[in-house]
Parts: C-alpha cells; sequence; structure tokens
RNA sequence: GGCCCCUUGGCGGAACUGGUAGACGCAACGGACUUAAAAUCCGUCGUUCGCAAGGACGUGCCGGUUCGAGUCCGGCAGGGGCCACCA
C-alpha cells in the first residue's frame, strides 16, 4: 500500500509553488485585498517549532483567503536591530550585522522548510540602510511637524546595558533585557510626543472592534485617563507663594489634612539647598527606589518642610507641606492634597505623622455625626458632609460644584491627566537607526540635509568594550555642521529598535519604494486586515504603532489613523521540561520515555520532568522543526498545531499529537490513492439523480464546506480541524456503488483536499494531482456548500418534562407547534413521566426542545 | 493593592444569541488481522444504581432568576494576566 511521503512531496510543491511564483503580489483592483501579517521576527539565532505557531496561523488565513478570492498580501521581514546582535558581537569580536545576517539565513531557510504562502520578494530588514534611512526621513519629517522633542529628563538608566531605556522597557524596577536594577540619570534624550495623542490614542480604542478586548483594555489602561482638579494653594511663605497640586477628588477637599511634594518637586529641590536634613531625606527616598519589593515593604515617609499652605474654602486653615517619598514628580503635578479619610496611601500616612482623619464622604445608611474612619479609608459612594456647600451632594455632583467654585475663585481647574508619558528613543548603543542630528555649537540642534541621508552606522567600528561604539569610533561623530560649516558633532544615539517596527506594516506595501512609502500602494493595502501576535506586544509595540502611523497620516506617508483593522493574540506552543540529576536542563531528544519514568537517552540516569511551560531555548524545552518535518512531515506539524487548543490559548506539544496528525495525514492520503482508480475523472459531469446514500455523502460533504467555512473565518482553526476528522470518519465508511456514488466521492475527495489546504499545502497538492488535477491547488478556488444541501429536512427535538429529558423526536423541520405537541405526547416515555398529572403549559422551542410544565401536587 | 480573564471526563477541548452537556482528537481498555510487532480495522470509554429496560447524580463551591442555567445575576474559592506608592 502506498504510503505518502512527506518528506519527498513537501520540498517538491515548494519548488513548484516558488517556480510559478504563485505567492508574489501585486496590486489588482479586480479582486479585494487582504493584507495578513505575523508580527515580524527577531532575527536572534533559529527557530523552534514555538515559533511556528504564530506563522502557520498567519499562512491558514492567508491560504484561505486566497482560495476565496482575495488578494493576499502576506510578507515576512525582520526585526533586526537589537541589543543581542551588539552583545553577540562583543562577545566573539565579530560585528553584529554578521551575527544578523547569519541568523537571517538561518531562520529564513527555517520558515521556508513550514511551507510558508509568503512573498520573499517583499522580505525586509530594519537594519539593512535601506530601510533605515526611510525612517530618518520621516524622523526628520516628524521633527519639522513637533513630534519630537529634546527633553532633559530624568531617565531609566540600565547600568549592565548602558543605554537609556523607556518606562516600557523597565520591570520592576529592572531592565526588560540585562535584568539589571534601572538607575535614574538626568539626561537630555530625544523623545516622540506620544502624550500629546493621548487622548485621540484612548478614544479611538472604541474603534478598534476586532481586537481583543484585553488588549483594548490594557490599552486604555496604559494610557491611564483620570480626571480631576488642578487646585492652587497659596502659601505662608514668602519664597515660595504657592503650590499646585492635582486630584481626581477634589469633592474630598474638606477633608485635606495635608500636602505633599515629590522629592524631584521644584520646591522640594529648592528647600534641600543648605538644608542638611532635607538633602538627606531626599536622598534615602531615592536610595530605596521603586521597585516592586521596596514598595511593598517601605513605608510612607515624609519630611515637614515647616511650609504651610492656606485652605481654599476655610479661612484661617491650614495644612503642612510635607516632602513624601509616595509623590512621583512623573505624575501630574508632582504635588498633591491628602484626604487620609479617603485615601487608603493618605490614611497611613496620617497615622504614622498623627493628622487628622476628617471623614467628608458618607456611605448610605450612616449618621454624618458618629462616621468614623478606622484602619480602612472609606473610598466608596456616599453623600458629602461637614463639607459646607457640598453638604448633601453625591461624589459626582460634588466634584462638579467644587471644580466649578474653584474655577470662579480663580485658584483651581477642571482638568485631565494621563498617565501615558512621552516615548523616549535615545539609545546609547551601535547597532540601531542612526538619529539624523548634528550638535553646533554655534547653531545648536541641526537636523542633517535630506540630501545627506542615509546617516549610515560605520562599519568599523569596534565592540570590545562595553559603552557605545559610535560615541567613541574616532571619526564618525566629527561632521560639518550643514548650516555654518564649522566642526560640530553627530548626535551619537540610536533609536529604540521600537521605531523600527512601528511601520515596516507600512514598508512592506512597497519595500522598494524610493521615499519611505508609496502612497498607492499604502493606499491599497493598508490597514492591515489581520495581525496576528503575542499577546507580550499587546501595549508597547501595538500602541507606538498606532502613534506612529497618526504621525506619518499627517507627515503625508500613509492616508489613515489605524494600521491594524483585526488583531489577533495567539497563544504560545508549551513542552515539558526536563532536568538531569545535577539540575541541567535536556533537550526533549535527549530524555527516553521508559513506562512511568524518564531517563538521559542510552543511560539509566534518572531524567526529572518539570513543568509544561513556554518554550524556550534558556529551558531547553524546545522542538527543531527540521526534526519534525523529517520524522512525520511539516503538514503534519501544521495540522497538529491547529487542532485541539483554540488559537488564543496555549496549546502543549507532545509526540502523542503530533503522532496523531500524521497518522490523519496519512489517512486522508490513503483514502484519496485507493478510492481514484474507480472514482470517475477529473470534472466529469454531475449523473442526473442520486441515491439516498449518496445523497447523504452530497449533504455531509456540503455541510462540511459550509462548517469549515465559518470556522476558519472566525479564527476557529480547532474546530475546522475536528469538522475535517468527522468528515474523513464519514467518507471512510461509505463505500460507493454506481456512477452517482462514485461522483459524489469524487466529490468529496476534491472537496476535502481543497478544505485540508490551508492547514496542509503540500497534502492537498498531492491529492489534487492524484485526484487528476492539471492545476495546483494552490490556486484551486474554495469550495461553495449548495444550500439545497446545507438544509435540514428533519430535526431531532428533544423532550423534556418539567425540565429534565426524558425522550426525543424526528420532526420535519419548522413543523407547527400542534403537531410536535401532539408527536410529544404519544410518546411512551412521556406519557410515564407525567404520570397522570395535570399539564399546565408546554413550551415548544422550534426545532429543539420541547417542555411540558407539569402541576406538582403538594410541593 | 487596583483592574481584567479563566475553572466542563484521565487529558486537550466542543456546546451559535439560555434549549438534548461531553462533538472531534489524545490516552486507556477489549477484540480482529499477524508467527510476532508496528500499521490498520471493529468496539467500550463522566460517576453511580440495575441482569436488563431504565433511573439518579454531574460543567470549581454556595445561593438567586427562569418552564429550562456550562451559558445570566450575587457571593466565595482556586488558577492566570496586566498595571502598580498614578493622587
Amino acid at each position: 500500500m502506498a504510503r505518502y511521503n512527506a518528506r519527498e512531496a513537501e520540498p517538491k510543491w515548494q519548488k513548484k509553488w516558488e517556480d510559478a511564483a504563485v505567492f508574489r503580489t501585486r496590486i489588482d483592483r479586480t479582486r479585494p485585498k487582504y493584507y495578513v501579517l505575523e508580527m515580524f521576527p527577531y532575527p536572534s539565532g533559529r527557530i523552534h517549532i514555538g515559533h511556528g505557531r504564530n506563522y502557520v496561523m498567519g499562512d491558514v488565513v492567508a491560504r484561505f483567503k486566497r482560495a476565496m478570492g482575495f488578494n493576499v498580501l502576506h510578507p515576512m521581514g525582520w526585526d533586526a536591530f537589537g541589543l543581542a546582535a551588539e552583545n553577540a558581537a562583543f562577545e566573539d569580536k565579530s560585528h553584529p550585522a554578521k551575527w544578523t545576517y547569519a541568523n537571517i539565513a538561518t531562520m529564513k531557510a527555517q520558515l521556508k522548510l513550514l511551507g510558508l504562502s509568503i512573498d520573499w520578494s517583499r522580505e525586509l530588514a530594519t537594519c539593512d540602510p535601506s530601510y533605515y534611512k526611510h525612517q530618518q526621513k520621516m524622523f526628520l519629517d516628524f521633527h519639522r511637524l513637533g513630534f519630537v522633542a529634546r527633553k532633559e529628563s530624568n531617565v531609566n538608566w540600565d547600568p549592565v546595558d548602558h543605554t537609556v531605556l523607556a518606562n516600557e522597557q523597565v520591570i520592576d524596577g529592572r531592565g526588560w533585557r540585562s535584568g539589571a536594577l534601572v538607575e535614574q540619570r538626568k539626561l537630555t534624550q530625544w523623545f516622540f510626543r506620544i502624550s500629546d495623542m493621548a487622548e485621540e490614542l484612548l478614544t479611538a480604542i472604541d474603534g478598534l472592534d476586532q481586537w481583543p478586548d484585553k488588549v483594548r483594555l490594557m490599552q486604555r489602561n496604559w494610557i491611564g485617563k483620570s480626571e480631576g482638579a488642578r487646585v492652587t494653594f497659596a502659601l505662608t511663605d514668602a519664597k515660595h507663594k504657592a503650590l499646585e497640586i492635582f486630584t481626581t477628588r477634589p469633592d474630598t477637599l474638606f477633608g485635606a489634612s495635608f500636602c505633599a511634594i515629590s522629592v524631584d518637586h521644584p520646591i522640594a529641590q529648592d528647600l534641600a539647598k543648605g538644608n542638611r536634613a532635607l538633602t538627606d531625606f531626599i536622598a534615602e527616598c531615592k536610595r530605596i527606589g521603586t521597585t516592586e519589593a521596596a514598595v511593598e515593604t517601605a513605608e510612607k515617609m515624609g519630611f515637614d518642610t515647616g511650609l504651610r499652605a492656606k485652605h481654599p474654602f476655610v479661612a484661617g486653615q491650614t495644612l503642612p507641606v510635607y516632602v513624601a517619598n509616595f509623590v512621583l514628580m512623573e505624575y501630574g503635578l508632582g504635588a498633591i492634597f491628602g484626604c487620609p479619610a479617603h485615601d487608603q496611601r493618605d490614611l497611613d500616612f496620617a497615622r504614622k505623622y498623627k493628622l487628622p482623619v476628617i471623614p467628608v464622604v458618607i456611605p448610605e445608611g450612616e449618621d454624618p455625626r458618629t462616621f468614623q474612619v478606622g484602619a480602612e479609608a472609606y473610598v466608596g459612594e456616599g453623600k458629602l458632609a461637614n463639607s459646607d456647600f457640598m453638604n448633601g451632594m453625591s461624589v459626582d455632583d460634588a466634584k462638579r460644584s467644587v471644580i466649578d467654585k474653584l474655577e470662579k475663585m480663580g485658584v483651581g481647574k477642571g482638568t485631565i491627566t494621563y498617565r501615558l508619558r512621552d516615548w523616549g528613543i535615545s539609545r546609547q548603543r551601535y547597532w540601531g537607526c542612526p538619529i539624523p542630528m548634528i550638535h553646533c555649537a554655534s547653531c545648536g540642534v541641526v537636523p542633517v540635509p535630506d540630501k545627506d541621508l542615509p546617516v549610515k552606522l560605520p562599519e568599523d567600528a569596534t565592540f570590545d568594550q562595553p559603552g557605545n561604539p559610535l560615541d567613541r569610533h574616532p571619526t564618525w561623530k566629527h561632521v560639518a555642521c550643514p548650516r555654518c560649516g564649522k566642526p560640530a558633532r553627530r548626535e551619537t544615539d540610536t533609536m529604540d529598535t521600537f521605531v523600527d517596527s512601528s511601520w515596516y506594516f507600512a514598508r512592506f506595501a512597497d519595500p522598494h519604494a524610493p521615499g519611505p512609502t508609496n502612497r498607492e500602494a499604502v493606499d491599497y493595502w493598508l490597514p492591515v486586515d489581520r495581525y496576528i501576535g503575542g499577546v507580550e506586544h499587546a501595549i508597547l509595540h501595538l500602541l507606538y504603532s498606532r502613534f506612529f502611523v497618526r504621525a506619518m497620516h499627517k507627515a503625508g506617508y500613509a492616508g489613515l489613523d489605524e494600521p491594524f483593522a483585526a488583531m489577533f493574540t495567539q497563544g504560545m506552543i508549551t513542552h515539558e521540561s526536563y532536568k538531569d540529576p545535577d539540575g541541567k536542563y535536556l533537550f526533549p531528544e535527549e530524555v527516553e520515555k521508559r513506562g512511568d519514568v524518564a531517563v538521559k537517552r542510552g543511560t539509566n540516569q534518572k531524567v526529572t520532568v518539570g513543568a509544561i511551560e513556554k518554550m524556550s531555548k534558556s529551558k531547553k524545552n524546545v522542538v527543531p522543526p527540521e526534526a519534525v518535518a523529517d520524522t512525520y512531515g511539516v503538514d503534519a506539524a501544521r495540522w497538529f498545531m491547529m487542532s485541539d487548543s483554540p488559537p488564543e490559548r496555549d496549546s502543549e506539544w507532545s509526540e502523542a499529537g503530533i503522532e496523531g496528525a500524521w497518522r490523519y495525514v496519512q489517512r486522508v492520503w490513503r483514502m484519496v490513492d485507493e478510492a481514484v482508480p474507480h472514482l470517475p475523472g477529473f470534472g466529469s459531469v454531475a449523473p442526473d439523480g442520486f441515491s439516498a446514500e449518496a445523497l447523504a455523502v452530497r449533504q455531509v460533504t456540503h455541510r462540511t464546506i459550509a462548517a469549515v467555512t465559518e470556522d476558519l473565518d472566525r479564527f476557529r482553526f480547532n474546530k475546522a480541524v475536528a469538522r475535517l476528522y468527522e468528515f474523513v470518519n464519514v467518507l471512510s465508511d461509505f463505500k460507493p456503488k454506481g456512477s452517482d456514488g462514485q461522483w459524489a466521492m469524487r466529490e468529496a475527495l476534491e472537496t476535502l483536499t481543497i478544505l485540508i489546504n490551508p492547514m496542509a499545502p503540500h497534502l492537498a497538492e498531492e491529492c489534487w494531482q492524484t485526484l487528476g488535477a492539471t492545476t495546483m491547488a494552490v490556486e484551486a478556488p474554495w469550495p461553495k456548500a449548495d444550500p439545497a444541501l446545507t438544509r435540514q429536512d428533519t430535526v431531532t427535538m428533544a423532550i423534556q418534562i418539567d425540565g429534565k429529558r426524558r425522550g426525543e423526536i424526528e420532526m420535519s423541520k419548522d413543523s407547527d407547534a400542534k403537531a410536535v405537541e401532539a408527536a410529544a405526547l404519544a410518546l411512551d416515555t412521556v406519557a410515564k413521566a407525567i404520570d397522570g398529572r395535570r399539564i399546565k403549559k408546554v413550551i415548544i422551542v422550534p426545532n429543539r426542545i420541547v417542555n411540558i410544565v407539569t402541576e406538582q401536587s403538594g410541593g
């Protein structure tokens, strides 16, 4: 019996696709376009099967949409700048470019092995000057348009990687790559003014209705809009006359018992001059830092400045002003008023420094005269009390009322604050896109003229010591000022690599365009109709891209604001991890399972089987795609990746699972191979009539078309796969008799071939050829379900007595209620269950269920 | 600490807007074929009572709404995610 030989078939068909250039895409206005994109990879070395799911998922969509008649764009490129390359160069005394391009070559071959329907003619790498020169051009345009700022600010400094990190790249106080404790440093940096677009980026989230709710929520939280008020407190101090604070609870102003300012607040800094105690206090606060652990354990600390703030409404009342460790300069105005009764943090502080706790919001049912706040602040709803003109109001009314009053008095203003801060893009590294700016002693900061782009990285940089290789390069940074011609210095910072990935999807529309984008191509292809990637990019990459495309729009490089119409976050592939007796991780292929125990292959050393976790190089729980392709074939791997687990959830890679997929591949092949000699030729005309048996098979065929089409459309690959298992189960029981049955079998097998094509494209080609087709399956149109065959004529209805299932009846579809009721009541089991009780009512849900409700005796 | 999500057989998971819980796959078990194994094919497979027909129970736990709840509402427990001294 012929066995399907994936090892021969897969490379063969991949070559045919490539020779016929079937995945080469161009603008075609006669067909609807569909742009499917997986987040492009960072070329870190080799891919493992865990990376593959993402690309296979995109490929299934691409092939499905192509068959459905869409003009599909499915490109691939490389997020090729980044620190890892520089670190590798430092390690082996080579060059980041060498490491990067070697990895790209390896990974490209691996991706090709997976049989992805990618238009490789559009391949790009962000580290190529032909890419980053456009990024520099856009940077200059953004600079002209005011989207770029140069600011001195406290920055997150990674002492290991010797670079600045964006807030988003600091996780629990540590650098996201190095893991080193981040220090605060004051540096002048380049920023994108993303915070100016906070409101726009926030409201536009409402329109992203094809994004996962989770991602939309994360973005909303990240932008962090707070509505509140600024309030100016007059100070009883000759030098510092006023203190402006931000609050989201102006309604609690009568409960204020202190003010607090950040250690970085100008007043605190000023007071610290010549005040040893305060200087020490500030230093102590900075030492403790803001790591998660520190925040958990650190006490609220305050330093009484001696300043007193006058309450805006209560003549004669003053509040002490503290410098406090829990007030952040970066948020709001770096100053607050504290209302201990209604804020837990303020309460902790008040208890420590013995400040008054005055409740002003009284919960429903409590008496304002007796209501007390204990260990926990009251943050709920209620009626205002002890608050003069606000007494009796709800919290919301009180907020409006107090803001109104503050505004009239000229000491406050209703205002909105965002958590989102400007995007610092300066990195003190070599392997990134140079920022095209020049510092001149007389002209200041001067943009590199467009004609001098690209500012290329020098190839002869050295990587044998830490720090920025651009800065220590002997000649690169020394240039003439483009304005006055005097000696000047190039900017030696490079851009955050998130800039590179903020527009690559637009470049794919025409990666060879002479300018940053080809507007015709961008207008045709964008937005990305389906963007697929990990949820770990839910905030950074997606938010930056949304900002960047808006800026591109304003600069004329794109005609839209939202780059990704639909977003899908796929789950990870997980695998058991293994450790040898010394606690060293082992690769799965080094482990042999003998019954319940695992041993190191070829030895008797016991292996500890660890948790099922995300595949990662460091845990060695990875499976190389080459090994899988060699043993089972790529189609089996693709099939397995799409089966069982819903795509948004993690799925576990297992030998048993891939074997199951392999069996299915073999089964489909065998079925086609054995059936074909007995079938009419490809393209035979349908017979006039069909036997009941043949008709039944045709119905299954068409119902499968309808179901699989819908499942693929809705990203339910696991269900599509289940449907195709069922289909094959039905077909293997079908022994066609007569020419009508044989025709029905041919129809079924041709349909099956095209339906499995998105998941198992090589197998589909092989079957398609065996079935006698002269074209390739990749070019075959998606089958259409015939409504006459998908229609159900009879339905099975469940009969319930008092909500419990007691039987079922077979009825013709849409039977009238009387007939259904009569049929139900005629059942023996029903009569028995009713047991002579009176029937109170009969509920009939058409084509689904009958529920007979009886009079319950007694109770 | 805040916000959000999840919890269905031995396992991964189906069950569209409340309407026959457990599709499909994996594992397991029994059988056929085979000198034997693999492959393949047939069958069983939520728990429980029963010889059987059939019945009872069953979607993390407690309660509610409903003729009817895996699905809706309230509370609790466990697991996960994001943010985090954010005023």
